[in-house]
DNA sequence: TAGTGCGCCTAGCGTTGCTAGAATCAGGGG
DNA sequence: CCCCTGATTCTAGCAACGCTAGGCGCACTA
């Protein structure tokens, strides 16, 4: 059977080459750019491919969305792993999540704007949804049960991000703004 | 000249019309639902008659968010002015900001979330924007020359309201949330 | 080599935002 | 009183959207 495999494997490799496609159209021209008619033209087959893949067009967007979960999770691990001082780490943390979603608008509206079905906070929550939450409970303190000042630490930078991101607040002063976050949300400072 | 003042009055309150029209069938059934076709159903006149009144569809959701910086900054002023303690108006009014975002969200969206043009910060900002982040700015007090605290105390509003609204963020708490945030953003223990 | 089944494509459905051109209606002059 | 003029509204249709049915062709099995 390694006709089969060789199918399978090629089969897998055509799945993430639409995910890939997908976010880059999207990173290089908006959502809007990505129909369906475009993005099977970019990987070069039929519409009807990509709905051997994935359900519909939001399955797609969340695959890319979930790909998305890992790359963020790790820059902001990296970030607070290469500070010592609590307050040094929540900044670099802080500084990562700002840049990751000003550097990848498109990504950052899949992840955390466009309507999705991702379980973000259940029993049925990815792993990688969870890692990157993790790294925020990490650097902030688990100063309770629930978690509650890493969310609205999250829901802070998320917060600034998205309303600059949508020019609703001017770009500058995106620093300033993260040290006052800071500041307030040290540990042990609280 | 009578019929000509009475044609623009008419034309003036089917102008209105469409913007409330826009508004209840979002309320009702969401943004997804309000198409060109229902809503002109729902005027009874026909699609062309929108184009007439305004651009395309993007120019009515903005009207119909322009309406809801009224009301949101109404609620907001209300809300801050019911208080005497700076502590205490601060938490009334992030829980007026949040109460409006869960009980009107598709109001909500169409002023925060959705794609704009409308100026934020500029010259050309309207009235209504401006009077509304006005209120946060007196409640936050401008300690700074920028009005920093105040956008960082909205963004953190927006930033847990609009995760609760995508099912990002356990809707449960989210009393807890504003207290954390009124502990933090308090005039003067700062 | 003939049969068989899977995989892909062509074609098309219903809906979207938006627009051109026909039709209709109100008001004013002969 | 009637017809003409100009504005206003409607019918019809375009291109593009997400998605799907049905048939064709190729690759593997026997």
């Amino acid at each position: 059977m390694s006709s089969t495999e060789r199918r399978e494997r090629e089969r897998a490799q055509r799945h993430q080459l639409i995910i890939t496609a997908a976010r880059e159209l999207a990173e290089a021209e908006g959502w809007d750019a990505v129909t369906t008619r475009r993005l099977a033209e970019r990987v070069e087959y039929s519409q009807p491919v990509l709905y051997s893949h994935f359900k519909g067009k939001d399955a797609i967007v969340r695959a890319v969305a979930l790909e998305g979960f890992d790359d963020l999770g790790a820059q902001m691990r990296r970030a607070r792993l290469a500070e010592i001082s609590p307050k040094e780490a929540l900044r670099a943390l802080g500084r990562a999540y700002l840049d990751f979603a000003a550097d990848r608008p498109a990504l950052y509206e899949a992840m955390f704007i466009m309507p999705t079905d991702l379980a973000f906070a259940g029993t049925e929550t990815p792993p990688a949804l969870r890692a990157a939450f993790g790294e925020i409970v990490a650097v902030v303190g688990p100063r309770d049960g629930v978690g509650l000042y890493a969310e609205v630490f999250w829901g802070s930078l998320h917060g600034i991000a998205v309303l600059v991101h949508g020019k609703r607040m001017p770009a500058e002063h995106q620093g300033d703004r993260l040290d006052l976050l800071v500041e307030h949300f040290t540990p042990e400072a609280g």
